[in-house]
DNA sequence: AATGAATGAGGGTTCATTCAT
DNA sequence: GATGAATGAACCCTCATTCAT
């Protein structure tokens, strides 16, 4: 029991560790969103922790040590979330599906880059100055990331005679390439007068961009009046 | 004479000036596309540009005078040639000639993008952090800024018949996220795992998937096949 | 008692903070004497303070601060005290009491100058050069502001005939002009070759001078009225 | 007829050169009295005197020599004339006689300092920083100086029994300092709001508080002699 | 564990001085 | 002689980091 005590205090010391450096890396987040990493002060980041300047340095080796913790504040769970999202796409040959499923993905990575916008603004300042370690530590919390996952199962479907025949490769980084752009848009490149447009709008047209192209099919074009 | 002389020589101190003033502005670009522009210190620029450290200070009023010049180094021409190429577009109607001259454009597009990467790099890394007044500066020599010029064109096509109804501020947007996106993943962020892709490939697979999308069309499948 | 216990420590640290501060204006004050404002760095009064430089950034907001802060070096104790001492000429109607009591005032007056004679010389070197609010902050804590004090209370001399009738703005200052100059030549101006004079005998002439000049007259009382 | 041509020709040169110096050296007074000696850089003082900056090194050895040689701004003349002036005083043995001299003579002295403010307020800043050789060059152009040569004719008053017997050094260095400090505080000490005083009865003023102290009365004078 | 005063290395910037033209 | 672009030493100041309390 005295052991148990113990251990369940100690649990608790923990726990309460893990949540004040939680606590210290989120006001973090939010101060180098604000101001970029190198223009924030250990000090602000203090204050916005409501903490002291050396307190911070319980948690962390130094300020860059935030910066490469950041990425643990999007919770793996997320990414096996988004990945798994990902996996539901397998075996939906039919369009109807296919778009459906799309559009949903699609939606939802907008929603996960937007919940950790912070995050995502830091990476976007800072990947292009960090050394390859970190970097690619950064770049695991990407939906650059989910690239090959995207191609391998679009290669199912090429394979099925549902794509056509494409370099996956390079349609998977486009895909992607689009709902990045347009969350880079709106939410890092803020106050501008870039009209905002709904995400809802935007995931449902890059779906069918993607899925349909560009061009006026001739037995289409009824159906996509009727459906407008 | 005496005057013309004198004028001449006036001339020739102006350009001078002018070519040291863009000499240490490259310095200033490598070297902020190398370490970012709050870790890179004048001292650096300055042995850039092979120059001493008060030097720069006659061309520019400070560091952050010459991140905001940066953009100045792309040519007004670049911007109105790549305009220039966009306008292009217009009066295509044919899907083949389409195909050809968006290809074409695309390629050239991340050409210039990546002629320019050093300032691309730094302003991917600085436009977050910037005040309203400076990104909008540096948003006018971007990507970004011919969204709407795109837009426009596609909107004849829509009322052609050539493209099918859609919202084209968010298709045009997306087009350009595309290229963007693999400039960005290919030379921003440098040195990484990720297998890098040719240009040409890109750009024909981009006008495709944007032209054409990714279903398997059932009548153009055998062309499609005939044709890789 | 726990609060009484925290006041009391909150007390401490301030009172802390205030000998520290001080410290370092007298250490700033040394060292401006000596070399003038411009002339001395940063870094000297951090020796001459026995701290580091940034340090002195705890305390005040940069060098000019400490220049400005200087003044609060004379306590506001010490001018009481001198204006008490000016008012101490009230109601001394007997030329004996008046001299002994001018000349006490004379001696003391110096004795203070001297005793603050850092502050006096950056006052003198810095004065000419400062802005309009700080000069007039410099001014209070000079001998200069003393004149319209000792104006009104030579008016009531004259009004009771003590005095003969002239102009006492003028007769005023230049009393305060004669202390001055002496201590400038000996204190300010140092290591020259002029001899120094003990300040009792300047404070004995002086008195002299400026009494047989300023008293009325028996037998001329009326010339001089019979002049103005 | 050639030598005395090349000598004439080498005159004018000379005499050129000579206006040069003295023409960057006004600026440099002008610049100095405005912003102090340290604030002034050389370029402004270049442009004061719309030369380039390079050209004050043909006349000056550096910065600091500019300072130095401000003094000789004040022409020997100036200095010649002051104490020819203090030389009337001679041999005025009526009271009446050496009131209007005096006063004639101190009219003259504020009216000088006046006339070079600019030397006199750069002197008074940079006095208290100077060497001891360079402040020794400054103080021969300054009121001080004519201290001794005072005492000295003041010397025969009191031998004639005109003046009564007083220490003579600091008797005269009091009138000096009277002077001294109405020049300061009015034209030194720029724009507060001590009324400014007409330098008339100014002078007026100190000669008679002088006079009036300093002149043996006839009833005094035994007293005066017993004390001592 | 938490604090925050103290540190001092290092940065941006100025400006007296030089020297090729 | 005159110029003014170039220099680079030296300054003020910031701020990440430490450590005594």
């Amino acid at each position: 029991m005295d052991e148990q005590g113990k251990t369940s205090g100690e649990g608790w010391r923990e726990r309460l560790a893990a949540e004040r450096r939680r606590h210290i890396l989120e006001a973090a987040a939010r101060a180098f969103a604000r101001k970029g990493f190198a223009q924030t002060t250990m000090k602000e980041i203090a204050a916005e922790a409501g903490i002291a300047p050396g307190t911070i340095y319980l948690y962390f080796k130094n300020k860059e040590d935030l910066l490469i913790s950041l990425p643990s504040l999007i919770a793996e769970e997320t990414l096996a979330d988004a990945m798994a999202e990902v996996g539901s796409l397998q075996d939906l040959m039919s369009p109807a599906d296919l778009e459906a499923t799309l559009c949903h993905l699609i939606r939802n990575g907008i929603r996960r880059m937007i919940q950790h916008i912070e995050v995502f603004r830091v990476l976007l300042s800072s990947v292009p100055v960090m050394d390859e370690e970190t970097r690619e530590v950064y770049l695991r919390h990407t939906p650059l990331y989910f690239g090959s996952a995207l191609g391998q199962i679009f290669q199912t479907y090429v394979e099925q005679g549902v794509f056509r025949d494409m370099d996956l490769t390079i349609v998977a980084r486009a895909l992607i390439g689009m709902i990045f752009f347009f969350v880079l848009v709106q939410e890092v490149l803020p106050g501008q007068r870039v009209m905002p447009l709904d995400y809802d709008d935007v995931a449902r047209e890059i779906t069918r961009l993607f899925l349909y192209g560009a061009l006026a099919q001739p037995d289409e074009t009824a159906n996509t009046e009727e459906e407008s």
